[in-house]
DNA sequence: TATAAAACAGGGTAACCGGTTTGTTTTGAG
DNA sequence: CTCAAAACAAACCGGTTACCCTGTTTTATA
């Protein structure tokens, strides 16, 4: 039974909605947490209708853990993964990431966290099946850091780091909790006070 | 009308029902979040009924707000603040918390993150209050680090960094960061990683 | 074109949320 | 001992939650 206004033709894009769903779901996860968004937040977002959100995703835990495999996984790729492996070396590619953040941060007004940090921190205690996800990201982004330094040191590179796996390690700890302080302070500053700290030029020998 | 197994003697114990009430709730924020935390939650686990509950905290957030302001930082005071500042030096006060957490964490078996990091990843972006009450807790942290490696520098202790609160900046970053992925890997080993990257011995001289 | 499957619409629901209200019990100052 | 205030108990509220169910429309295949 048509409504008077019915929309005359409907046309099913099934991968469009479920990316349309997949857009607003990780920005109302980065912005609002998991947890705070409701499944009306993003049927509203969306444009979408209750049955359509279901047919794509049974689950509420099922959009969470698509965003994170498929959308905050892209993200470290893209602004992490790709700008280091392709840098001059390990080191310099790190501290271009950091300027290049700390800029669009400076830029946007506003710090709203990484992705993947504020996801884990939510969720990697309550489902094991989120952990496991967040886990492979975070491996991943340190596995990607790591190869790049060993392939400085092994292409002669002084630049690099002693241990591949340990300025890795530390790289992304120090992203990570600068990026905490970063959003908490609302301020962009504790990210280039700690760039600046990690990758300062080491004492060559004290005067 | 007393029921029939009714308490004989209720004892009137308003501070101890206050701090049982934070206790049950700084223990529930650290295991599921603030959101994911309900009031029945706390109502049952502290053994209080809503009446009680209301009597002592008028909303959800004021217990919130009093979580942050007594007891997370309280925790930081005495797990980060305390020892540094009564260390041989800000450098090996760091080694010795970060040691100390690690131990910790390995002896319990599981990782439940840091309790200040934890909420302000989730707190710090909904509600300004809450964001600003993480924010002081943070500054004190590294203004309390910094402090340490001033007089450090000042007595001459040649161990101390040379940027004081570069050195606390990233002390607390780095912290936070390896933590943040302790928490995801449910391993601590990260923060052992971290730890002794950051505190090795600058190297004398390349040979 | 016939037909089955997929895509979508939209109302419905039971449980639960944070918060309030009302009323009873205990306490302690005068 | 009196009695007002504090401390506590328990029922209760409107709103929201995640999820489901039934029915209709579109699309793909034959």
């Amino acid at each position: 039974m048509p409504e008077e206004a019915r929309r005359r033709t409907r046309t099913n894009d099934p991968e469009g909605l479920r990316q349309k769903i997949l857009d607003v779901a990780e920005a109302a996860f980065q912005e609002k947490g998991y947890h705070a968004t409701s499944l009306g937040d993003l049927m509203r977002a969306a444009g979408v209708t209750g049955g359509a959100l279901h047919h794509h995703f049974p689950t509420k835990k099922a959009i969470g853990l698509a965003v994170i495999s498929e959308r905050v996984a892209a993200a470290v790729e893209e602004t992490w993964i790709r700008p280091v492996s392709t840098a001059s070396s390990a080191r310099d590619g790190v501290r271009n990431v950091f300027a290049m953040i700390a800029d669009e941060l400076d830029a946007q007004g506003f710090v709203r966290g990484c992705p993947l940090n504020n996801l884990a921190h939510e969720l990697s205690l309550a489902d094991s099946d989120f952990r496991a996800a967040l886990e492979r990201i975070f491996a991943r982004w340190r596995d990607s850091i790591a190869d790049k330094a060993r392939s400085d040191r092994d292409g002669g590179n002084s630049d690099g780091a002693t241990d591949p796996d340990g300025f890795a390690a530390l790289t992304v700890a120090i992203y990570s909790g600068a990026m905490s302080m970063a959003k908490t302070a609302q301020d962009a500053s504790m990210l280039r006070v700690c760039a600046e700290g990690f990758l300062e030029v080491r004492p060559r020998s004290p005067t």
